[in-house]
DNA sequence: CCCTGATTCGC
DNA sequence: GCGAATCAGG
């Protein structure tokens, strides 16, 4: 798979809403934990707590140099920890809607990213973000068009029975899967008294032997012993 | 062991 | 740019 604007825009919005690089692999599909994590750092988005680098203290030469040309010991930037600038120091803040302040801070006081607070999301069938009751994304709902057209179905479904399409009296059974763009039904006309048509009636019912009669052994392919 | 993110580096 | 390999911590 690539890296389509589409599923960047997937990765950024779970990455900024918390979920593993694992469970993002996961939703994304045909990409792997460490595809995420270089992309969403190709991408810049940084921070997040990582359960490795929890401390600030600049131990370098142990971490892994694995074969890397010795970087020039460049002058180090004494960076003070926090800003020295500090014309006004009550940082009043507004009043922001945070419902609890989960975690106090694991941003050390070196990177300005604003403060993701970690939130326990789940993921749905699809993709799709579990929202917690406070989490309000704030979808700002774009401006209504001048006139309403009614969406013209895919090619993939032309033709095809939708879900719109079903009748007590055509064949439910479905064909694909959902989510897919040509995921439709059977519409074939029912079998009386049942949700599918014949064939498929079938294949959703199996005859219910009773219990304790041997049921017919499968048939075996060529070279199986002969049963006479 | 499992998990996590960070980092490196060959492609 | 991409991601497997690897590191390092929980």
């Amino acid at each position: 798979m690539s890296w389509t604007d589409e599923r960047i825009d997937q990765l950024k919005a779970m990455w900024e809403r918390g979920l593993t690089a694992s469970q993002i692999a996961d939703e994304l599909g045909g990409v792997s934990r460490n595809a995420v994590i270089g992309k969403a750092h190709r991408l810049g988005l940084q921070s997040r707590p990582s359960p490795v680098k929890a401390n600030d203290a600049p131990k370098k030469a142990s971490p892994a140099p694995r074969k890397l040309a010795p970087v020039a010991a460049e002058p180090e930037v004494t960076r003070v920890a926090a800003a020295p600038i500090a014309p006004v120091s009550a940082p009043v803040r507004a009043p922001a809607p945070q419902p609890a302040p989960a975690a106090p801070a694991a941003s050390a006081a070196g990177e300005a990213a604003p403060p993701p607070p970690p939130r326990v999301i789940s993921v749905g069938p699809g993709g799709f973000l579990r929202q917690g009751p406070g989490d309000q994304q704030a979808p700002i709902p774009p401006a209504p068009p001048r006139r309403l057209v009614p969406a013209k179905p895919s090619a993939e479904i032309a033709g095809k029975t939708s879900l719109l399409d079903l009748t007590e009296r055509i064949c439910k059974w479905p064909m694909g899967h959902p989510g897919e763009p040509d995921f439709h039904f059977c519409g074939e006309a029912v079998n009386p008294g049942f949700p599918y048509c014949v064939e498929h009636c079938g294949r959703a019912y199996q005859a219910q032997l009773p219990r304790g009669t041997r049921r017919p052994p499968p048939p075996l392919p060529f070279g199986g012993p002969r049963v006479r």
